[in-house]
DNA sequence: AGCACGCCGACT
DNA sequence: GTCGGCGTGCTC
């Protein structure tokens, strides 16, 4: 390991002498406290900063950090201290320090600034952190051996001990295993030798696990615009200091080869890179590019990995032996020790924003990150969110825009398919012009696909007779039928029930009707329609994991799928070189609702479906059933003018200091019944905060009013931009009683209303 | 977050 | 008479 632990003292020279004077040490522990607890240092412990402990804690112990006296945060964001400090006496020592590196200062300050600005205890947001099993010790080094010289005078020789000794001659340093193996010997022999003397142990640097990434390996040709704003992302790698760039492109344009570009310029100044991406599943083709550019893969880091290459991981961040990761949002919480840039691909993508624990937009945090440690930062999106196109305007963000797709595709034509003009046949979802369009294009033996972004049958489970609605008992939604599971089941809990045979309210057998479609629906008129087509469906649902995800997109190259039909899983930033036609079973999905961002979430998840079609010579096409053409999103879709789009939506969001021109933070109260979460939601409506530039809309029922059998209320506090929120939800927290059972979430800049 | 302490139902 | 349900309260 590279950060040697520092050197064990017996005194500490800067100590006060006298025994008695307990050293009195802030650690901060992975749990949901308001603060650090303060320990004693065993006089024999040289502790500092940083350095992991373990510490007792009730009747067992715990692993936490020592942590910093007082905190470095701005006045804005510093938490009104808890300080009942605790009597000497009553302080518990140290128990251990752990050889593990310690976590540096500005990790450290990253882990306050988080807490402080979420909301949230520190210890929760350290808890990323250290997430890692800290129990296992390190890897034992492996031993090697070397000849002894001058041999041992006693030595009685055998024909296998000559051979051994013939081998290492050469004064090379081998493992037993390799010795045993080369010589012809057994291990015995090894171990007979070394017993005796012949053979002197010598410690092998440890195993690493992580291959370098080559910045030299295969540095791509560049041209024009894309040459650009590669050299330009070189640049600010190069200058080491805080930066924000957007880089902007369609797909298809080169992003990712352009970024990489980046991440070489990292390592070629010797430092570490980190790659968030929105969900790791796109990560196989992802990989395939890093590793075509660098010569090796990069290390990983999401919820799934196992145990050893998550601490093989996090030590390696720490003592700079892993030079890039790649991961999903919870990356952004590791040790390195040298960071030198952050990209944030698909930097629009909701999944950046974590919704429960401490809830946090992990891009948004990526960039706190940059600018507290001194690094760059980049974010890359075909489709800007506003908050990003907005920084790049005020010129907070440098931007750089790709204006074409690589190669010479094209952008794939839109049509707009007017579904009250061309209606599906009763009881189907497809217009007959698209079952033309798929059917032609099937025809040519090419790829189609159909995204429907809604799993399971059928959304809505009404009876005939009596209008009974299959609802969720835990929550405010309807129940989605899985017709092949025969199941009814809540996307919001865990709640799923057999279909049952006749309606729970009338009793009424065969009466229970599937309203409105889902994917598997959309299957089963696709399989009707198009008897021969080979039809691959992916969803969450019939794609395991990450392999089976990887094992279908490679089909689909492979030309032995001719119909795809998927949800979300098909936007991600998958390459279907023979794919030419893309439908969107239902364009105007996702624009109910008043949500903030509903416009501009469906044009992003529109544009990024479409962008699957017509990637290589072939042009692609792209579908639109809708029922309201006029829409301002379906208009933008089909003329392709995003930006005109955004400002659209830029302007709506202005004269209300809705973001990104102000400041929202939402409270969401439950209770387990209606009245308790009633009653806590008028306390905090009734101790509003108020004042020039700041607003609370609420208390009201929340979208989904029944959570996992909880019942939830929101307010919604708003503010002008140059208002902080956090002191004055610290302010109105204070003067909110609440029983036990209320609880309340604070929802710092929040992208789900529901 | 754990884990113990602490008061009310169905079992040896 | 006990084992055990999870409600509430504490951990430097």
């Amino acid at each position: 390991m590279a950060v040697a632990p520092p050197p064990p003292h017996a005194h500490d020279p800067d100590m006060p002498s006298p025994a008695a004077q307990a050293r009195r040490v802030p650690v901060l522990l992975p749990m949901p406290f308001a603060g650090a607890f303060d320990y004693k240092a065993p006089a024999d412990m040289r502790l500092r900063a940083g350095d992991i402990v373990s510490v007792p804690l009730g009747n067992r112990r715990q692993t936490g950090v020592v942590w910093d006296s007082q905190s470095a945060l701005p006045p804005d964001l510093a938490q009104p201290a808890p300080n009942k400090t605790v009597a000497d006496n009553r302080l518990r020592a140290v128990a251990e320090r752990l050889d593990l590196p310690p976590l540096n200062a500005e990790l450290r300050h990253f882990v306050d600034w988080v807490a402080a600005y979420t909301l949230s205890p520190p210890g929760m947001v350290l808890a990323m952190t250290l997430r890692l099993h800290m129990k296992g010790s390190a890897p034992a080094p492996a031993t090697g051996w070397m000849v002894q010289s001058p041999a041992p005078t006693t030595l009685r020789m055998t024909p296998a001990r000559q051979s051994v000794l013939a081998l290492m001659a050469d004064g090379t340093t081998r493992t037993t295993t390799d010795i045993a193996s080369a010589a012809g010997v057994s291990a015995g022999v090894v171990k007979g030798l070394a017993d005796a003397g012949a053979l002197r142990p010598v410690l092998l640097e440890p195993a690493r696990p992580f291959a370098q990434p080559d910045p030299l390996h295969h540095p791509p040709t560049l041209e024009g615009a894309q040459e650009d704003a590669a050299a330009a992302l070189r640049q600010s790698v190069r200058e080491k200091k805080f930066s924000v760039t957007l880089l902007e492109g369609v797909t298809g344009s080169g992003k990712t080869e352009i970024y990489l570009e980046a991440i070489a310029a990292c390592l070629e100044q010797g430092q570490q890179a980190l790659v968030l991406l929105p969900e790791i599943a796109l990560s196989a083709q992802w990989m395939e590019r890093f590793t075509r550019r660098f010569g090796v893969r990069p290390a990983v880091w999401h919820s799934e990995i196992g145990q050893k290459a998550r601490r093989q991981t996090w030590l390696g961040a720490a003592d700079g032996s892993v030079t890039v990761v790649v991961g999903a949002r919870s990356a952004l919480f590791l040790p390195f020790c040298n960071p030198g840039l952050i990209i944030v691909d698909e930097e629009h993508e909701s999944l950046f924003k974590q919704e429960e624990g401490v809830i946090y937009n992990a891009r948004d945090m990526a960039v706190v990150r940059g600018r507290l440690a001194g690094f760059p930062v980049v974010v890359v999106s075909a489709t800007p969110s506003l908050e990003t196109l907005a920084n790049a305007q005020a010129g907070r963000y440098q931007r750089l825009v790709l204006p074409t797709r690589h190669g010479g595709a094209s952008l794939p034509q839109t049509h707009l398919l007017d579904m009250r003009d061309a209606p599906p046949e009763r009881g189907m979802f497809l217009s007959p012009k698209l079952v033309k369009d798929i059917a032609a294009t099937l025809g040519r033996e090419e790829q189609a696909m159909l995204f429907l972004n809604r799993r399971g049958y059928a959304p809505l489970t009404l009876c005939r007779t009596c209008g009974h609605r299959m609802e969720c008992p835990h929550c405010t939604a309807w129940l989605v039928e899985h017709r092949n599971r025969q199941v009814l089941s809540c996307h919001y809990c865990d709640h799923t029930e057999p279909m049952p045979p006749v309606c729970p309210s009338c009793k009424t057998e065969h009466s229970l009707t599937a309203i409105g479609p889902g994917i598997e629906r959309i299957t089963e008129e696709a399989r009707q329609l198009f008897p021969d087509a080979r039809i691959l469906v992916m969803s969450s649902d019939t794609l395991g994991g990450p392999a089976a995800t990887a094992e279908a997109v490679a089909k689909i190259a492979r030309r032995e799928v001719d119909l795809i039909i998927g949800t979300q899983i098909v936007a991600k930033g998958w390459h279907f070189p023979h794919l030419t036609l893309v439908g969107i079973v239902d364009a105007d999905l996702g624009l109910g609702g008043a949500d903030l961002r509903a416009g501009e979430r469906t044009i992003q998840l529109l544009h990024q479906v479409a962008g699957r079609a017509g990637r290589a010579s072939a042009p692609g096409r792209v579908v639109l059933q809708s029922y309201t053409p006029e829409h301002p999103v379906m208009q933008a879709l089909l003329s392709g003018d995003f930006d005109q789009f955004m400002e659209q939506e830029a302007e709506q969001r202005r004269p209300g200091f809705w973001p990104p021109y102000g400041r929202l933070a939402a409270l969401i109260i439950s209770a387990d019944t209606p009245q308790a979460a009633d009653e806590a939601a008028a306390r905090f409506g009734r101790t509003a905060p108020y004042g020039e530039g700041i607003q609370v809309l609420g208390p009201a029922p929340a979208p989904l009013a029944l959570l996992r059998g909880r019942h939830r209320r929101r307010l919604l506090l708003r503010t002008w931009r140059n208002i902080a929120v956090q002191p004055i939800l610290h302010r109105w927290l204070g003067l909110v009683q609440l029983d036990r059972h209320m609880r309340v979430e604070v929802d710092i800049d929040p992208v789900s209303f529901l």
